[in-house]
DNA sequence: GTCTATACTCTGATAGAC
DNA sequence: GTCTATCAGAGTATAGAC
């Protein structure tokens, strides 16, 4: 228990999390060996132990941290009233935190099946709170009459589809800029939910949609 | 090696690429292992070896099947000479395939990086071609001047994801029917590269990229 | 805090009886 | 074609010396 001249655990504890983050991106939670981790770190597997509980453990918390990290720093910028700016600066964020941090959005977007269900819940509501912050623009936006979204709730699933997409083609040094691609998507999302129609209007549902068809449920997560 | 009088080996087989096909989807492959889908089968771990070579093996045939099974059914339908039909047509197919299929359709996004070397290259082959088709129906689009799609290939990418994310969230039998899901996709994939700009025109890119910024490689898969 | 050593379970895959 | 039995190795996690 007692800290010996020479150790340096809080390196180690550094090293630890970048690896799993760095591994679990790269072959999936289930294909990572807490044996593959320990030699990244250059540890015998034993001593991963000593500064997390289990693998398990290592993953949720890299995924609650991540989720936390990005709800903060959205937070610590203002969010414009107008909607279409406020679209602009979610967009704009969004691509930009992501592509920072392809291996952890990559983690939290596919790995959601590897927690265990409590610790699913923990981040199933940070992600409920993330897409919330979107689904209340396109509202706003719709309300205002600004943009066209027939149906919030699923048109914010699809945008965050869309930009969460990039990071499973981008990198660095590749023919676009960051800042490129962040024009684009900027533009694109701006576009699916303009309030002007496309071209010919070929089948633009109405902005109040029609009550046939619907069913009961909701929509699940 | 004989077939023996009461075998039924053929169903066998199905049932063991259906059962292989929901486990792989719902926990991943490196998460599935052959003693769980024996036991759905119903059958005794090595038997699975009668009918498949190996695990790596099972799904490699559930990837390419897939990828086949969609660009013949794509190709069995006329694809529309004008840009914006054509577009539409894609976006429906994809969503309404994708729906109907969505453990097949989780496991070809997800589980690439499962696959051994060859076998990615295979169905990374076969991705890429169906990736093609619609980055050409955008070319075509915005040479003829009805579409904004400043830099195809990526938006080709960004629609794809788009319309893949359904598969996260849809379930039967929600609050939405698979037909207004597609309604909504086809309205905002349409909208998403309108030659129209978005209402404020916030900041769009011009149809022609400038070339600044612009760095040397090509964007990779 | 890291080491060595190990407990115990599970892994993909094979061999041979029937 | 399925069974039982088994292999060789890898899985997570722990115990105790230092």
């Amino acid at each position: 228990m007692a800290r010996r001249i020479g150790s340096s655990g809080a390196q180690t504890a550094d090293s630890l999390a970048k690896a799993a983050l760095r591994l679990f991106a790269r072959h999936g939670y289930a294909a990572v060996s807490m044996r593959m981790i320990a030699r990244e770190v250059g540890v015998q597997p034993g001593a991963l132990y000593n500064h997390v509980g289990s693998k398990q453990d290592l993953l949720r918390d890299l995924m609650i941290g991540h989720m936390t990290e990005a709800m903060k720093a959205f937070r610590a910028q203002p969010l414009p009233e107008d909607p279409a700016a406020a679209l602009e600066a979610f967009t704009r964020f969004h691509v930009r935190f992501h592509i920072d941090r392809a291996d952890a959005v990559f983690i939290s977007y596919m790995e959601l099946r590897s927690l265990e269900p409590e610790n699913f819940r923990a981040v199933e509501r940070l992600r409920q709170e993330y897409e919330g912050i979107l689904r209340g623009i396109l509202e706003r936006g719709a309300r205002a009459g600004v943009m066209h979204a027939p149906d919030p709730p699923v048109a914010a699933r699809a945008i965050i589809s869309m930009l969460t997409g990039v990071t499973h083609w981008f990198r660095e040094g590749g023919r676009l800029t960051a800042r490129q691609i962040e024009d684009i998507y900027t533009d694109m999302v701006a576009r699916s939910v303009s309030a002007r129609p496309a071209a010919d209007g070929a089948s633009a549902p109405d902005d109040t949609p029609k009550d046939t068809e619907r069913t009961a449920c909701s929509t699940q997560a």
